[in-house]
DNA sequence: GCCAACGTTGGC
DNA sequence: GCCAACGTTGGC
């Protein structure tokens, strides 16, 4: 099993926001970046997701979330007016079938819990345990990124600890 | 609001 | 293929 951590900038979608889903389980959309997106290719269900909020008064992980379903096409990508608009990319069929080849895809996540208070951005970078993390290398804005099952648990742990 | 870092676009 | 211009991300 794989671990993961996501950003979303919680004033869009935030964990509650997942929480309160039906099922509790919502679509990944809008990732327009390749690197992510082979990322989401990659995710298999069960995969632990770390669910960050980035762009936001205090920066940091608020909880997980679960793969519940694996890599398939974004359809935000051929709605127009949709902020993931790309017109450029594969549309849909005559009867508004998914194209052969998209380009963005997407995964489906459930909640699985919030943290009591959130692992911050600031509290992440003094953890000797977390040295190396995608997250933390300097320039890193990949909105979709692989963490290590030491990382992941290291988070946890901070979790439970606040 | 500022700005560094990064990704994409498009001319050549 | 190079690279300047531009747009976006996201912390601060």
């Amino acid at each position: 099993m794989n671990h993961w951590l996501m950003k979303s900038e919680p004033s869009v979608f935030s964990l509650e926001d997942l929480r309160r889903s039906p099922g509790q389980t919502a679509p990944w959309d809008g990732v327009r970046n390749y690197q992510a997106r082979n990322y989401m290719a990659d995710m298999r269900v069960g995969d632990l997701v770390l669910f960050y909020h980035s762009n936001c008064p205090e920066p940091g992980v608020a909880g997980t979330a679960r793969v519940a379903r694996e890599a398939y096409p974004d359809p935000t990508a051929w709605t127009p007016g949709h902020p993931g608009f790309d017109p450029r990319g594969p549309q849909p069929g005559p009867q508004g079938q998914p194209p052969q080849s998209p380009r963005w895809l997407m995964v489906d996540v459930t909640f699985l819990a919030a943290f009591p208070q959130p692992v911050t951005l600031a509290h992440m970078r003094g953890m000797a345990e977390l040295a190396g993390m995608v997250l933390l290398r300097k320039g890193s804005r990949l909105s979709v990124q692989p963490v290590t099952p030491a990382q992941f648990q290291a988070v946890l742990a901070q979790a439970g600890r606040i």
